[in-house]
DNA sequence: ATTAATTATTGCACTAAACGCAAAAATACA
DNA sequence: TGTATTTTTGCGTTTAGTGCAATAATTAAT
């Protein structure tokens, strides 16, 4: 008889499988503590396969490289969010799809308590900063492809999907930063709803502002 | 008799602050051709630090590291847009002080033949993307602080000035993109009033969907 | 259970980036 | 000319990351 099989249609994980993961989840650990405790580049790759207990050699084949490790975690994010998305109710507006879609990705990702931590780490590692700003750019692309798969328009529509999708990525970092910045005083969903009340009004105002500049001509 | 001094207040540059200045620009030239010829890790600094007639140490006296030579001559940037910002008519609307600086200030640092190529490169090597990305970043503060220090209104207006910021950075980068991949039957100035026009436009609809939005409620 | 095929882990040698330090060379100045 | 200052260099060291081949663990087949 052979070990673990399928069992509701899916392939269950067998003990290679497992212990991959485990190896995994255990490098991963330990490098974040490292991290925290010494700052990124206070803990060299040694110390942290010391720590978890494999070969330096073995860690390159669990990640590509030391700053992989720190980004991992949130690797998700960006496909739970366009899930949100087509998630959305079918007849609700742009502005309607993008306030629900975030907000409940948002909530999901920072339930993480370590989020925190990891934000400063990042805030203050100058390669970390730059490799984080990547992570905003495939955002963006993500969810540009998923509100155009929604509102099937043409191709005009794209730019303008392009920007939207600007605008709400950066809605999302600013208001991450202030997050972790602040004393909070708010629970991740009422600051939420404020920093989209901002970002609706603003551009609320910018939208007559430019129509003033407009019809002037 | 001494060597060279004052003329009109400031001080003239010596043999050796022209024999830097030389030095820093043969590296910078010698990295970028290699760059472009075999890629951004086909050239070590050897090779760089070879061609261009200097110890390998020095290297490091003149660019922190192999990715700064690659970002160095678009330093300026940012400081040329805030001083366009700062330089806009006072009576302007926020609106015609961002098209107008920004388009001087992106006129002006497209002269360069290179950049185009540069862009390529930066594009297909990906440290060099997330590196590229904290440019935008700085630009980012930079333009809200120029845009905060003209109409200074209270810390209220900060963050929608943020926001805007975000956007107006976000509008130049997608153009960038854009424009490198695009083959380009407009010139420069074209693309940019067209691009603009349509930043205006989405804008404006997105307000007026925001405003139903609101009033609906 | 034994064996054969896969896959995971490791050790070792190697390249290249980046830093510290002190000697040597170039330049400025008096 | 001589002396102080700055620049350049050489050398050694650390660390990230890769390639490769040997070894160990796991799975699958007989």
């Amino acid at each position: 008889m052979t070990d673990v099989q399928e069992i509701d249609g899916a392939v269950k994980e067998g003990r290679r499988e497992r212990k991959r993961r485990q190896t995994r989840e255990r490098i991963e650990a330990a490098a974040l503590a490292l991290f925290l405790e010494h700052g990124f580049d206070g803990a060299t790759i040694e110390d942290i396969t010391e720590a978890a207990d494999v070969s330096k050699r073995s860690f390159f084949d669990y990640f590509p490289s030391k700053e992989e490790v720190v980004f991992a975690w949130q690797d998700s994010f960006a496909d739970e969010l366009a899930d949100a998305v087509a998630a959305q109710p079918k007849d609700a507006s742009i502005v309607a799809v993008i306030e629900g879609a975030l907000t409940s990705a948002l909530l999901a990702a920072m339930a993480d308590p370590q989020s925190l931590a990891i934000g400063a780490l990042i805030h203050d590692t100058p390669v970390l900063s730059a490799r984080h700003q990547l992570k905003y750019a495939k955002l963006e692309t993500k969810l540009t492809d998923a509100l155009y798969a929604r509102s099937g328009g043409g191709e005009g529509e794209l730019l303008r999907l392009r920007l939207l999708s600007a605008i709400v990525v950066s809605t999302v970092r600013i208001g991450g930063e202030r997050w972790n910045e602040r004393p909070q005083d708010l629970s991740l969903q009422e600051f939420a709803q404020d920093l989209f009340r901002e970002l609706w009004a603003t551009l609320a105002d910018l939208g007559s502002l430019v129509e003033q500049r407009s019809s002037r001509r």
